[in-house]
DNA sequence: CAGTTAGTTCGGAAATAAACAAACCAAAAG
DNA sequence: CTTTTGGTTTGTTTATTTCCGAACTAACTG
């Protein structure tokens, strides 16, 4: 297999990846992949177009959406008027995956604990029986919460 | 706020947020998060149907898709027709969860292994450069592994 | 066996999401 | 000032998901 092909195929793995990981479009999760894996430090808005073979417009979005989700970011060359688009930066792609998985925790512990507080007003014996589990399951929740927090830390001095 | 009203906001609340956290449609992830909260030892197909004002076949579609999913279990009572659906299990609640999580990194991993396969072959200077964040991920990745066990671990000794 | 109960299945309608084409705009170049 | 470049915006089309109604089935009931 050649260096086209290997890439092709792990670009498209890749986008249905992000799809689920990250509830991208298709189109979006593909354009990311390839800004992932490119050798080429940046890409245009028409490398995407054709690389992609994606409409114009459906680009544009796509794009925007990436940059409003600060999945990617773009520089300008002086004396050239595309822009050049890559990934947020090295740590970000990290950094940012572990800062999504934290705030679901977050989220998560917060809905367990309005159930919690639910059936301590309304169903005081429900409670009761699920405390034991509920303890096992925030611990290992703040555990995690605390292994990802080192680890963003851990990124951020690994700057070169 | 008397006991109905906060039941059916938090069933709500609940329900928006399993539809996200499980890929759920929005009828199932209510169902469930019925399910979730109810003071009663189990519900029928005509109580989710009713609490819900869905169709029946609707409704039918969600409880298999949840059943199938294990989400949910059923049991009878004898000399009663129906089927009552609860919960799959007080601990199947949290481990299911779990292992979720565990399944995610597990592919994330993977995917993060294949890039770098990719990077190594023909890319090997931008590998180096990632080289040292992989690590740190990685093992961020391995430790919240653990973490996770452990407290699957700590679940199923819980059975009362 | 005729009806009722407790659902399932199938085909389609309604809603939602994703992508597109075409018209548009602002900055730079000729 | 006209044209080209590098996009954006708007309105539509296409695809997919979710839900529903109606017809069906299998088990029980009278």
């Amino acid at each position: 297999m050649n260096k086209e092909e290997a890439k092709q195929q792990l670009i498209e793995e890749l986008g249905v990846h992000f799809e689920s990981e990250y509830s991208l479009p298709p189109l979006a999760a593909r354009i990311f992949a390839n800004l992932v894996i490119t050798e080429e430090d940046g890409l245009t808005f028409e490398d995407c177009l054709t690389k992609q073979c994606a409409s114009k417009s459906s680009v544009s979005t796509s794009l925007n959406l990436l940059l409003q989700m600060d999945f990617i970011k773009y520089f300008t060359k002086s004396g050239d008027r595309k822009r050049y688009f890559k990934i947020a930066n090295k740590d970000a792609f990290f950094i940012g995956k572990l800062n999504a998985v934290l705030k679901k925790l977050e989220k998560e512990l917060e809905m367990i604990k309005k159930v919690e507080s639910y059936n301590i007003v309304h169903n005081p014996q429900k409670h009761e029986a699920n405390k034991e589990k509920k303890k096992i399951y925030m611990k290992c929740v703040e555990d995690t919460k605390a292994i990802y927090r080192k680890a963003i830390e851990d990124l951020k001095n690994t700057q070169e």
